[in-house]
RNA sequence: GCGCCUGUAGCUCAGUCGGAUAGAGCAGAGGUUUUCUAAACCUUUGGUCGGGGGUUCGAGUCCCUCCAGGCGCGCCA
């Protein structure tokens, strides 16, 4: 369904073109300061200084011809400031709108038009590796995003580009060949973790270093991987199957899902012609023995080469993504491949979706959704004490004791099944929207206590205000007082009339968090629907109050609790009944 | 050296592609419970939006410049 702000646009636009003869946008936005209105139509001022006219006048004639257009939805217009329009919603209109809203499998937010089709890649972990803190930020952010524009009807493809292929590789399996036959007993029986793994990395990685045989070792096991050596592509294959099973672990746990795990690997015999083909077509030419696409005609770029086969003839990450797109491209056909990273691969991508344009795919969107670090309370990248990533694993186990912790104190009477769930819910929710509610671009300071905080915009402070409302709802049950059915809305309170109004304003948040991907303006519309409902909640009892008030209070509690459950819901946050 | 990003209240952060008097939370001060979960709510103190120029009806937002911090820049990913 259209959407409050697209419905006044429309008219607005409309009016304007009647009553000037202006065929420009009307510019409808929310007003900044409630006092002057719910909305405003700042559309006038450009075309008045289009035409080198007063706006005020021309404000005025537009105001004037928008009463009698908007009769229905809100009170005369009035003109204000330099020629600002400002409108105010009746209470009719909105009291007419919410029920058709709660109707709404999509609670008021319009489908979109057209459908796009959307690859999206994110998370990304590199294979024999424990996921760690930084893969928290790509795998949280992008899962918003796909949900969001799901919710929308777009049509999404997630894709989890994992790292297992790479030089990586030769250290692994030269230091797994070194333990002997027992390896590949160790993998099939699932003996090994995925920290032993890394630590056979990372050690048989240091010992190279100093080692000149270790490192002729390392670089021959891969050697033997790339020419497809049976032995060692097996090796590989459990040492890959065996990290992908203790990531789905994870993935379970944090409740998100992908339609496709093409790794790296998967691409690999495509580079070639990759390469053959870019350099047939003039994009790269050969460079100091290796093969180097080059943009002197881009400023920023004009010194910084993109590199794309080695001296040696192996290729890099750079080929592997632009082979990604191609296989991408033929495959879904997408309008748009969106790829969620940390801010630093930003150079990369510039010169990936520049050569991927020269290449011959100039149609489609390439978006880069970049985003800071995660800091401790230091200001520096978060590490142990002992300086190591922090484990994603020990990271939500301390969220859920901490949340746990919380429960105990407050709730101690709960069974404790449920206290484990509420504090599974809470402690999850809590680091996910912790992460969600900044600005993506800015590094953001990891805090338990802020996090957990019931003040505040957080996660346990909107799922707290979900729990109220439904505990309203069990308590009208039990008296049989919880029918909203048959009644019309009355909004006579300004408590009820705020919160009516602004849970008409869903499509709004929604439209913002899509238009930059920024999941944070959901978090920041829905701290504010708490709010507003917590005014609501003191100042209006529900189910003491009298007909038709009672009816109409459920009614916007349910709106309420289903705006905050479904807003949650794509930021890939759960609810609870209680806690 | 070149490039990108950031700089907003004591602290952590918002700020809807240029709109009206810059907003939250925490911390500080004061208040609210015979009433649906007080894990809550209300009131209040606090800002030269890093500095300086510009663009125009109008700038935290755009341009230039300087300062400070972070990150990245041919053979890792």
């Amino acid at each position: 369904m259209e959407s409050v702000e697209q419905l006044l646009e429309r008219l607005a636009a409309g009016v304007i073109r009647d009553s000037i003869g202006a065929d420009a946008p009307a510019n409808v936005r929310p007003c900044g300061n409630p006092k002057f209105g719910d909305y405003q139509v700042n559309g006038i001022l450009p075309i008045a200084k289009a035409r080198g006219e007063n706006p005020r006048p021309l404000a005025e004639k537009v105001a004037a011809a928008l009463a009698a257009a908007l009769a229905d939805l809100a009170e005369p217009p009035t003109v204000a400031g330099a020629g600002f329009i400002n409108i105010k919603l009746k209470p009719g209109f909105v009291a007419s709108r919410l029920p058709a809203v709660l109707a709404d499998p999509r609670l008021g937010v319009p489908a979109a038009s057209p459908v796009r089709t959307i690859a999206l890649d994110f998370s990304a972990p590199n294979v024999a590796k424990t996921m760690h803190v930084g893969h928290l930020r790509s795998t949280i952010i992008g899962d918003s995003i796909a949900r969001t524009l799901r919710f929308l009807g777009h049509r999404v493809i997630t894709d989890n580009h994992i790292g297992d292929w790479g030089t990586q590789f030769g250290f692994i399996l030269s230091g797994f060949k070194k333990i002997g036959p027992a390896a590949k007993h160790m993998l099939g029986g699932q003996e090994l973790s995925i920290g032993q793994i890394e630590q056979i990395y990372r050690k048989n990685f240091e010992d190279a270093e100093k080692d000149p045989v270790v490192r002729e070792a390392a670089k021959m096991e891969l050697v033997k991987l790339q020419s497809g050596d049976p032995d060692t592509v097996d090796l590989w294959k459990r040492v890959c199957d065996h990290s992908i099973l203790a990531a789905n672990k994870l993935y379970k746990r944090l409740r998100v899902e992908f339609d496709h795990t093409f790794g790296e690997s998967f691409y690999h015999p495509m580079l070639e012609a990759v390469v053959a083909e870019l350099k047939a077509k003039g994009v790269a030419e050969n460079s100091e023995g290796a093969v180097c696409v080059f943009f002197p005609d881009i400023p920023q770029l004009k010194d910084k080469p993109f590199l794309i086969k080695k001296s040696d003839g192996a290729f890099l990450y750079a080929t592997t993504d632009l082979a990604t797109i191609k296989y991408r491209v033929e495959a879904w056909q997408p309008g748009e491949i969106i790829y969620v990273t940390d801010s630093r691969q930003k150079l990369h991508f510039q010169q990936l979706f520049e050569t991927a344009r020269r290449w011959g795919h100039p149609d489609i969107r390439l978006a880069h959704v970049t985003f800071g670090s995660v800091l401790g309370e230091d200001n520096k990248p978060i590490k142990t004490r002992s300086g190591e990533p922090i484990k994603l694993e020990q990271l939500l186990n301390e969220a859920e004791k901490r949340a746990l912790e919380i429960v105990e104190a407050q709730n101690a009477d709960l069974p404790a099944e449920t206290k484990r769930e509420i504090a599974r819910v809470v402690g999850l929710g809590a680091v996910k929207y912790a992460d969600l509610s900044q600005n993506r671009i800015n590094d953001y300071v990891f805090s338990w206590p802020k996090m957990l905080a019931m003040q505040g915009n957080t996660a346990p402070y909107l799922q707290y205000a979900y729990v109220r409302i439904r505990s309203i709802f069990r308590k009208g049950a039990e008296s049989g007082a919880s029918s909203m059915d048959g009644k019309s809305v009355v909004l006579n309170d300004p408590a009820e009339f705020d919160l009516a109004k602004f849970l008409l304003r869903f499509p709004e948040a929604i439209e913002l968090a899509t238009e930059d991907y920024r999941p944070n303006f959901i978090c920041s519309y829905l701290y504010d629907l708490a709010c507003k409902f917590s005014v609501f909640y003191e100042r209006c009892p529900v189910l003491k109050a009298d007909e038709p008030a009672r009816a109409s209070r459920l009614l916007l509690c349910q709106l309420t609790a289903e705006v905050l459950r479904k807003g949650l819901d794509l930021l890939g946050i759960q609810t609870i009944e209680q806690m």
